[in-house]
DNA sequence: AGCCTGCATGTTGGA
DNA sequence: CCAACATGCAGGCTG
């Protein structure tokens, strides 16, 4: 191709050029290929008046009567067919449309001027005529120096202007007309010839500059829309010290978040910057905003949302253009969701992304392996992802798979942003990261700021400390929408060119809204912090237990299918929780701690605490009822009662995974749980049995172990069957047989304490070995639903049931009759029993059949674990329950 | 059991 | 309505 390429000036045509440069789109996509000459040409927008002054097709401006080539590609950009007829240039167009704003704004009390995304707007006429690849980008700064020098009020002419609506996603409307046209960084930019109205003054009708650049990656460029919002939200407003109290008004007239609009919490869309230009701007408040830049070859299909636009100061830029003696061109940029940060290691790509950068650097990707992607860090170490895709619904999902170890490296959380940009020359990959505002005030504001990625930013509080950290820019408006973004007009610092961090409560209240809105909408993909991630640790089992029924309210008793329901009318209350305690004698404690002294009172074991209790509510026991009085439990016997509480809650996260006893699994569907939770089931719930047990969804044609077992019914597996389920079943007892043996001296241990305990027990001795005071903690748990009637037995309840049979009929989901010791499963009295799997199945499915049965069976093979003292004393057996086989 | 991998699916925003 | 994407799901693999 590059053999082949020539200057797409008809009058050039060379082949041969120091340097290639783009010139005006062409229809097929792309640009014209230009030599250097010509595309300097191009750039500095004397093309035409260079190569055409010759041909026809020139007109006046209408009103500062520059020449313009009217039907030439290459001006294109630079002219306006007006409504009324005739042409203007960009210049006069746009102040045309400014007069037009201010009317507007007059009406709306609010505008906004926009350099907008030329990329969806190319197709009218924007070109990407921006000098050079590496000065583009932070060419910003430049074209509002070169505005403000020019005509101090009035936004540069030299500002190209776009003609077509861009695809900015808010829904406020937007007026949209070209502005003149724009040469970055050109001295030879034509200058109005007419008064230039003031430009976007707060007290002049609060406009403000919406500026966003477009960037590509070779030939980024620059296009300006006016907007007027009539929201009056989405923007930064940076503003000048004497506009501060305008914007206070603003921020109070302008709702903080936009209505009625579906919010993205994660992925909200980007701000837009707004920049207000008034005749005491400073200068290099431009250079600060953290401006998106939307990549311009992305159009059609391929055209990148502008969340996905790289958001990076004018200020980094040059910072890091400098320090790296190189350019930064940014790609793009991602808010990292919860998958992405996760420990999946999977960082999805945006398609678009993810195309642009398989366009503009690598060959296209035919397989789903995908290609390694190297990507230097900010801190220059280089990272290796493999960059692949796979098919979904007739498309394709990108990812960069391999991420973990650099978003460690990194610290990122979702929320955080991470950014791709290009190191030119070089064409290197470069990432680079902002963290989320919620970690904002943790980290150093100071930190210096390498490619968006300053530590303890946010795009948008990174900005106004760029700006007053650099510059001591006065001030920044800024709104926003979800986490970057839904807009709530904020005003930061005050006038007097107050920092941000000097003022660190002005971002509180964005902090604050994005968080909020981050809860909001999309419950599945919350960005939460830390906190209020333990706010959420109430499981829904502890809820219900604080749950009491609605104070002197008579329920209505509801029965259904032989069950009575007690029906309230009213809602029920929260109540206090409180904690049960089985007496060795037998009989049940019920535990209450005092709100104001922490001190835990003995109650009546029916009572039901309200949410607010303290000791002087304690009617019960008149000795107790102040703070005053010491505490009844001993301290061993609190440590105790509190272990026994988490024990609980531990095994009712277990058994929350379990399936449900109304599910009535078969038999082997128990046995399949059992087989998973097998040997762990006493492991004090440490290992998470829910992620790999779970089958919410069978399929037809699923093959799991659940789904391929057979109907239940007596003789459908005989001893010798090696059928799938059996087969594996049987590979699974063994290594379970295998681990039990290797826990053997843990066996033995627990076989020990569980001994003491049964002596203790029989002996009704008080003082509890620490060890055997976490088996009483499961006499504690008992359920207080049960008409405070304990169901728990006590360890000395081990029997043997009339007929000589031990009873295991215990439900497998009832807490109080787990088998506690985790080296010793049903699984391997399974295997020892060797016996068909179907007389495992109790009638009802549960896997008290199961034991039973087995233990009936494996008399003979597993006497040894039968006699194990320690195993039958770790058994919550079932009291009055018959054997069901 | 835990991790990895590939795919499926539900939700969402934008066209 | 549909593409994009966040995330769930399940099979396979490994220790």
């Amino acid at each position: 191709m590059m053999g082949t390429r020539i200057c797409m000036n008809a009058l050039c045509g060379t082949g041969a050029t120091q340097e290639w440069k783009k010139g005006w789109p062409l229809r097929s996509g792309g640009y014209a290929d230009l030599c250097f000459n010509c595309g300097s040409a191009y750039e500095n927008l004397v093309f035409c008046e260079t190569y055409h002054l010759e041909e026809p097709g020139w007109r006046d401006c209408y009103l500062c009567h520059k020449r313009l080539h009217c039907g030439c590609i290459a001006s294109k950009s630079v002219l306006e067919l007006l409504d009324y007829g005739g042409v203007g240039c960009s210049a006069c167009s746009m102040t045309s449309r400014l007069h037009a704003i201010q009317r507007d704004e007059i009406r709306n009390g609010f505008c906004a001027l926009r350099i907008n995304d030329a990329d969806d707007l190319r197709s009218s006429s924007v070109e990407n005529r921006v000098v050079g690849d590496a000065a583009d980008e932070g060419k910003l700064s430049q074209l509002c120096r070169i505005m403000e020098a020019n005509e101090p009020n009035f936004l540069h002419p030299s500002l190209r202007s776009d003609t077509s609506v861009s695809n900015v996603q808010d829904t406020q409307e937007e007026v949209r007309r070209p502005l003149g046209e724009v040469g970055i960084g050109f001295s030879g930019a034509t200058q109005p010839s007419v008064g230039s109205p003031k430009f976007n003054k707060p007290d002049s009708g609060r406009s403000m500059l919406d500026i966003r650049d477009t960037h590509e990656s070779a030939q980024p460029s620059l296009n300006m829309t006016l907007g007027v919002s009539s929201g009056g939200s989405n923007f930064v407003l940076p503003f000048s010290n004497e506009s501060t109290d305008d914007l206070k008004e603003l921020s109070k007239a302008s709702p903080p978040f936009q209505q009625g609009q579906r919010s993205r919490p994660i992925l909200p869309k980007p701000p837009k910057y707004g920049l207000s230009i008034s005749s005491e701007t400073n200068k290099s408040a431009t250079s600060q905003l953290r401006i998106a830049r939307p990549p311009a070859d992305g159009r059609g299909k391929n055209h990148l949302l502008p969340r996905y636009w790289p958001r990076i100061t004018d200020q980094e830029l040059q910072q890091l253009s400098g320090d790296l003696n190189s350019t930064i061109v940014p790609l793009f940029e991602k808010v990292l969701s919860a998958s992405d940060a996760g420990r999946i290691g999977r960082l999805v790509l945006p398609k678009a992304c993810a195309e642009k950068l398989l366009q503009a650097y690598f060959p296209p990707i035919s397989q789903s392996e995908g290609i390694p992607l190297r990507i230097q860090d900010i801190k220059g170490k280089e990272w290796v992802f493999q960059f692949r895709f796979w098919p979904n619904n007739n498309s394709r999902m990108y990812v960069l798979e391999g991420v973990t170890p650099c978003i460690q490296s990194m610290q990122l959380r979702a929320g955080d942003t991470i950014t791709f940009s290009r190191l030119d020359p070089g064409n290197k990959l470069i990432m680079g990261f902002r963290k989320a505002t919620n970690s904002d005030e943790t980290q150093d504001a100071h930190t210096p700021v390498l490619l968006n990625g300053t530590p303890g930013e946010s795009s948008l509080s990174s900005t106004t400390q760029n700006l007053s950290k650099v510059n001591g820019y006065s001030g920044l408006f800024q709104t926003q929408k979800g986490s970057n973004g839904d807009i709530s007009c904020c005003k930061s610092a005050n006038s007097g060119g107050r920092t941000n961090e000097d003022s660190p409560q002005q971002s509180a209240p964005v902090t604050e809204k994005k968080r909020t809105r981050n809860i909001g909408s999309k419950s599945k993909r919350l960005l939460m912090n830390s906190d209020e991630a333990m706010e959420l640790r109430l499981t829904w089992e502890e809820a219900q237990e604080l749950l009491r029924p609605p104070p002197s309210v008579k329920p209505s008793i509801v029965t259904v299918e032989d069950h009575e329901f007690e029906e309230y009318d009213e809602p029920p209350v929260f109540g206090k929780r409180t904690m049960f305690m089985a007496r060795p004698s037998g009989g049940q404690e019920q535990w209450g701690q005092c709100d104001d002294c922490s001190k835990w009172r003995k109650l009546p074991v029916d009572v039901l605490l309200p949410p607010k209790w303290t000791c002087s509510d304690n009617v019960w026991d008149s000795i107790r009822c102040s703070c005053s009085a010491p505490e009844e439990m001993s301290q061993k016997e609190l440590e105790n009662l509190l272990r026994a509480g988490k024990d609980s809650k531990k095994r009712k996260i277990v058994d929350s995974h379990k399936p449900a006893p109304e599910c009535e699994p078969s038999g082997l569907d128990a046995l399949a749980s059992a087989a998973v939770l097998g040997d762990n089931a006493g492991d004090s719930g440490e290992t998470s049995i829910g992620a790999t047990t779970k089958h919410p969804r069978h399929r037809p044609g699923c093959s799991c172990i659940v789904c391929i077992q057979p109907p239940s019914g007596k003789g459908k597996h005989k001893s010798t069957c090696t059928c799938n389920v059996c087969m594996t079943v049987k590979r699974r007892f063994k290594t379970l047989m295998l681990r039990k043996k290797r826990r053997q001296s843990e066996r033995e241990a627990a076989a020990e304490i569980a001994q003491c305990q049964k002596d203790d027990n029989d002996n009704h001795l008080k003082g509890e070995s620490e060890m055997n005071g976490s088996t009483n903690n499961e006499a504690m748990n008992t359920n207080q639903s049960e008409n405070g009637t304990s169901r728990k037995r006590s360890q000395a309840e081990v029997v043997e049931t009339s007929n000589g049979q031990i009873d295991l009929n215990c439900h497998p989901n009832r807490e109080d009759m787990q088998i506690e010791e985790p080296g010793l499963s049903i699984m391997s009295l399974v295997e020892a029993a060797n016996m068909p799997l179907e007389n495992y199945m109790q009638p009802n499915g549960g896997l008290g059949g199961l034991s039973s049965c087995l233990l009936q069976q494996a008399n003979g093979e597993s006497e040894r674990l039968m006699s194990d003292e320690g195993f039958l004393a770790s058994v919550g057996w079932g009291q009055n329950q018959e054997p069901n086989i």
